[in-house]
DNA sequence: GCTATTGTTCTATTGTAATCGAACTAACGA
DNA sequence: TCGTTAGTTCGATTACAATAGAACAATAGC
């Protein structure tokens, strides 16, 4: 299959990640992964495009955020949990504490 | 002066803030503002035009980053350190975190 | 009031990113 | 091998955002 690009722990820089998560559908896509440990990419596009959801996950790739691995005709998708954990701490704990507070309003 | 836009705590989504966050020049005067508390504009400018620096102060306030107050013909910057906190817990820590890490290599 | 300083707003330009249809590729099963 | 399913890549369109010069506004000092 197709070579999937999946930086090493030390290139992945915050710039990235944030950018990568300041969009709304790839921010459900990781708060969804953050739940779920692992999914394909079909179960996470929430009604959308297979290309627009091809293209989010490319970015949650490239920016370190997601690991994609082959599963058949597949993908399971997973959070680099540990290393994220390892090179920003607190930062996954951030994602996961908004997913109730959602994207306007207080839940507090 | 100016009305300058602050919102309130409740309304700062997590988007936002992290949009704001992937600028490289907005992150290098957050950055500069956890470790300085109070500065003006041109202090931070890096030696950038007024307006692209007044911009990217405009996103920062908008995303509820930064509060700006009026001194004399200056204007202060500040982070909304408290406030964050308690809305976001931790995420003040990663940015912070991310001086020493670079964008690129890892400190560690 | 005049002038310098600080920052904002306006306007235009340029670059980048989101979206999505369509074609393509890979794996699986009948 | 043919069709099906899953996802990627290509290409075009559209929208948004960074940059920066120029004009403007507000303040301080002379």
């Amino acid at each position: 299959m197709r070579i999937m690009k999946h930086p090493a722990l030390y290139e992945i820089s915050i710039e990235q990640v944030f950018y990568a998560l300041s969009d709304p559908v790839r921010l459900e896509i990781v708060q969804k992964l953050c739940m779920t440990d692992e999914a394909t990419c079909s179960a996470l596009d929430g009604g959308r495009p297979k290309s627009s959801v091809s293209h989010h996950f490319r970015v949650l790739r490239e920016a370190g955020l997601v690991w994609t691995r082959n599963e058949g005709a597949s993908h399971m998708n997973a959070l680099r949990r540990a290393e994220l954990n390892e090179r920003f701490p607190g930062l996954l704990d951030v994602v996961e504490a908004a997913i109730q507070g959602g994207t306007g309003r207080n839940a507090a």
